[in-house]
DNA sequence: ACCATACTCGTCAGATTGACGAAAACCTCC
DNA sequence: GGAGGTTTTCGTCAATCTGACGAGTATGGT
């Protein structure tokens, strides 16, 4: 059985005349949990790390950590996505996903965690793992397959999951998923792997190309994709989509 | 100078194997706060209450407190949301917002927030104040005038509002604003008064009729609002709307 | 009875979408 | 070096949706 925890929180010693919190308040412990995406090997993949300690030994787990004195929430993500991936720069797009703070999600103790959403190219993030060395990537569809993630882990990766196939519609975070530069159609192939649907090539190059501010065209040109050389574009400056990408199969059938 | 804080986090006497949460980990105090907005005598309001206690002392903030042992987030919030308003039944719309986590966000030490989104109408919010008595009605125009909001509320508040003039494009949200049954004119107010903009009547009615599921005709009327006899309809069960009612000014000006 | 008010229905031009034809510009293979 | 395949890119066209606005309907007030 584990001794009581300590120190308590670091609420003392600030001058402020005399306010103090209430002395029956109920602390708890803060992580962090990323959702982080990319597409890899024509699939949606997210980054997962196998548990090294109890609880869920040996089970797939979103990477996450605590937060540390002094950290900010979104300072923490940015540091564990470094830590978990040897990501040198903060990713593309990352973005406070939601809180899970249900009483008993954690078997230890109260536990509640702040969960992030980063979309990310696969050539960022090389998973040099340094703290969980045995991070890996695992395909969207079957990541809660198998033996089933840690915790809650598996509600926040299908929220996470929502989020980014609804972000991708109204705004163009979908290029954090590119390379600084590409092509109309590895664009479209990210629509297409994130919300597992067929785009048509000659509406969806329409759209992106006409709606201002979505993709800056560069001039040149690439073969990569085979066929006719395409055009190499960069993002945008718009943060949003107007009129926005809707996905094709609407939410009501 | 306050005394260290007890107790610890609740972490122990969990039959888990042995497993612990880290010795050093750091906690905090978790609460949550309301971003609860009504419309009134045609402005769009939103519920504070002044701090009674340092810090803010009788500075306005939003409505919250405390998460209890045990207690999930959501359900912390219904709870604050009953002792501020005197209302019942939990609101017709309540989402999570955010979490607020800043290290330097209280004074009194780490305290992190998960704020949360509510709309009513305003006849579900007496205000039957139990809790915090001095609970009141802020235009949300001029909230953040005057002394200004208590920790990082102005914030808060500023998310909220945008979280509920977006959520409202694309959701059925705006009826949480209105009683059980209500004119499409009645509507119409609701998103002037949220959006600040003015909206056809004609294009409007159409719109909000011609969306399935949207809304539910009751086949009686009313002349409450003057002029000719205009039908009385409820909340169809359509959770978004589809297509999109987007605000008359695009986000990129 | 008349008038002001507000709801509801219609019309019409412009914008946007979805489906699809077809040309352009590369590649590989024979 | 040409044939055939692949992919990008440009157009066309009908259907749908939006914004602007005209007009009729059904009340209450004076």
């Amino acid at each position: 059985m584990p001794p009581p925890l300590e120190p308590p929180p670091d609420t003392t010693a600030h001058p402020d005349g005399g306010a103090a919190l209430p002395p029956d308040l109920v602390t708890v412990a803060l992580s962090v949990d990323l959702v982080l995406l990319t597409v890899r090997e024509e699939r949606l993949q997210v980054l997962l790390v196998r548990r090294g300690i109890e609880p869920f030994l040996d089970r797939p787990a979103l990477p996450g950590g605590f937060v540390r004195p002094g950290e900010d929430l979104a300072e923490a993500a940015v540091r564990e996505l470094a830590e978990e991936t040897g990501l040198r720069h903060p990713p593309a797009h990352l973005e406070q996903l939601a809180t899970y703070g249900a009483p008993q999600r954690d078997p230890r103790g109260r536990v509640v965690t702040v969960a992030f959403l980063a979309l990310a190219p696969q050539s960022r993030t090389p998973i040099a793992g340094t703290d969980a060395a045995a991070s890996y990537w695992g395909p969207v569809a079957t990541a809660d397959d198998g033996p089933g993630l840690a915790f809650d882990h598996a509600t926040i990766l299908a929220d996470g999951l929502e989020r980014a196939r609804s972000k991708i519609e109204y705004s163009a975070a979908a290029t954090a998923f590119c390379e600084p530069e590409f092509t109309v159609a590895e664009l479209r192939r990210i629509y297409e792997l994130v919300w597992g649907a067929r785009l048509d090539p000659r509406n969806f190059h329409r759209k992106v190309t006409g709606t201002a501010g979505f993709l800056v065209p560069t001039g040149r040109f690439t073969t990569r994709d085979g066929g006719r050389p395409a055009e190499l574009y960069r993002r945008g400056d718009a943060p949003v989509l107007h009129p926005a990408m809707l996905r094709p199969v609407p939410r009501l059938p």
